[in-house]
RNA sequence: GGUGCCAUAGCUCAGUCGGUAGAGCAACGGACUGAAAAUCCGUGUGUCCCCGGUUCGAUUCCUGGUGGCACCA
């Protein structure tokens, strides 16, 4: 039997979590986390890591493996996933992929085209562009460095610019020359299973979920990071909203309001991304003896 | 029981000297190639409480209801 990459995807707080557990106990599979804010080894309230109960049960990766100090992306992702998994198909056939990131979980089923890395200090020195001249400085110099992709980028996302200038000036290559816009087939069989659940049943779920995260003492997890704010991994729902509030911009209740409004705009954020993708079967999450009939275990 | 005030978007409210209405928040839709729980873009979604009256025309003015709040009994 051909090895198999199962991939459990769904919004945040859809209920993939648990399920991924029942999924890897019944098939005596690993589970590999593809969610890019569980990385984080000093992160684990706010970003809703499995509990240890669960971990116990099933062996988990890509779980609290790395600081926020760290710099990660889709790209390393990728590439430490096909790292890893031949010896996990060496145990067992199947291999549960299960998180949030859409992106990275992309990287990992269709790849991303190879483009050279780049010096931290040119994304500081287009940064530093930025905040000085603003979004037209950034346009600029992208249609002088790479006019092909200035029709295409959004011009309005000063994000996406600084990427494409940062290949430029690394490479001295326009950054769409390294666009193959090709989907790499990978040798192991991938299924995607998404979980959805009604809008507002959601909605409620999450509400409940950052009541919880509270109640379990994600204020405390935050107040111990907030001297690293700047980082971007910490640029996170349920840690910038306390990082306002500790910085007195508002109030506590506000926050905490704050937290599910975001969350919930992630959900709907996650959901727009799969939408496109046809390769996914979606179940509602209550329907798993159908999820376990489509993946035929 | 009496008097007064109020009733407009999911919520809080503004407004229309009579020509079917708009803010904030919430919500909704979309984009996405190494920062992605990030970043960016777009959208008012409405029996203007109900029945009548006046009027060419009523959410707006008037009568009467209904509901809410306040005060007096």
């Amino acid at each position: 039997m051909k090895n198999t990459l199962i991939v459990l995807l769904g919004p945040t707080g859809v209920g993939k979590t648990d399920f991924s557990v029942e999924l890897a106990e019944k098939t005596g599979s690993e589970i590999i986390s593809a969610d890019s804010r569980q990385f984080y080894m000093e992160m684990r309230i706010g970003t809703a890591v499995p509990g240890d109960d669960l971990l116990k049960r099933v062996k988990h990766h890509f779980i609290r493996f790395m600081s926020v100090r760290e710099y990660y992306s889709s790209s390393i992702y990728e590439r430490d996933v096909l790292r890893l998994l031949p010896s996990l198909f060496e145990k067992n056939n199947t291999v549960i992929m299960t998180g949030g990131s859409g992106m990275y979980i992309d990287a990992v089923c269709n790849g991303i085209d190879d483009i050279p890395d780049t010096d931290p200090a040119v994304r500081e020195k287009y940064n530093k562009l930025y905040e000085a001249e603003g979004i037209e400085g950034l346009r600029i110099a992208l249609k002088m460095l790479d006019p092909d992709h200035y029709t295409k980028v959004d011009l309005r996302n000063h994000k996406r610019i600084i990427r494409a200038l940062e290949i430029c000036e690394s490479t001295g290559l326009p950054y769409s020359s390294f666009l193959q816009n090709r989907k790499t087939v990978r040798d192991f069989t991938i299924i995607k299973a998404g979980l959805r659940r009604e809008r507002q049943q959601l909605y409620e779920r999450i509400n409940t979920r950052v009541d919880m995260m509270i109640e379990e003492g994600l204020e405390e997890e935050a107040s111990k990071l907030f001297d690293l704010r700047h980082l971007n991994a910490l640029n996170t729902v349920g840690y910038r909203e306390f990082f306002d509030y500790f910085a007195g911009t508002i109030s506590r209740e506000k926050a905490i309001e704050l937290i599910k409004r975001n969350t919930r705009r992630y959900s709907k954020r996650q959901m727009t991304w799969w939408s496109r993708d046809e390769s996914i079967q979606w179940f509602d999450a209550s329907e798993k003896e159908k999820i376990y009939d489509y993946l035929r275990i």
